[in-house]
DNA sequence: ATAAATACGACTTAAATAGTCGTATTTATT
DNA sequence: AATAAATACGACTATTTAAGTCGTATTTAT
């Protein structure tokens, strides 16, 4: 429980491997593949998925591949694995309110306390945190 | 992700419904099960289990039921989670080391410090932070 | 024109969660 | 002693989510 999931797990060795290179340097889905053993479809969704949401840049074309940006480093923990994931909540009513049991539940008002500690700690770091 | 269990939910709401009985008061799974619209089996194991921990006391017989213990609210989170749904760390390295990738993983010292803190927070809760 | 890369959606497989069922045990009540 | 209402517990099934694969399109350096 409380576990993060593989795409989020490959996406951050990606991250670290990308802020290894010398600035502007790219590098493809299959080295990051092979050299860290992962799938290389998975890692490569997950990658399309960064780069869509201007977390990193993507290169088209033979010697393409993609490379950091400069402000890759101040992306917050929260905004990263939700743009992989959705939501990060302990439970779904943090985010949805149609629970039929809303009314009766006896924990709802302290477990979004809880919520709001672990977002505030993930707000609070930024991938550099992580990467470096 | 982030999520906990419905067993986690479950017996946090059963928890916050033994806390208000008058102090000696038993509650029976049945009980708790019609009043909050959840699963009586499901329950019913998940309460076993805590009992089995002595986070709460089981009363058998017809009468019985589950009563709450002078130390309960004193339980840590972690704890209690970790009785229901094993160990709590964002990836499986945390506890098992025998990961292939150790060598190459270049994000497990930044993952297992986010751990710790996470682990430390709810270190810190305990149960009466949460049912009352 | 070709080949090597990203882009993307549909599909399949695997694993974890959630929920059910059957049966045993305990014990208050009659 | 019999009954009924509760806990105890393991095995099983169903559902949902995560993980991984595949096919095809697009871009672009060579």
């Amino acid at each position: 429980m409380l576990k993060i999931t593989r795409k989020v797990e490959y996406a951050l060795i990606a991250m670290g491997h990308l802020q290894q290179k010398e600035a502007g340097q790219l590098a493809t889905t299959k080295e990051i593949a092979e050299q860290f053993g992962i799938p290389q479809e998975l890692l490569a969704k997950t990658l399309q998925k960064l780069a869509r949401e201007q977390i990193i840049q993507a290169v088209k074309g033979p010697a393409g591949g993609y490379r950091i940006r400069k402000d890759s480093n101040t992306i917050n923990m929260t905004r990263f694995i939700e743009i992989l994931e959705g939501p990060v909540g302990l439970m779904d009513c943090y985010f949805d309110t149609n629970c039929i049991q809303l009314n009766t539940c006896n924990i709802r008002t302290p477990i979004n306390r809880i919520n709001d500690s672990i977002r505030s700690m993930l707000d609070q770091m930024t991938l550099a945190d992580i990467t470096n």
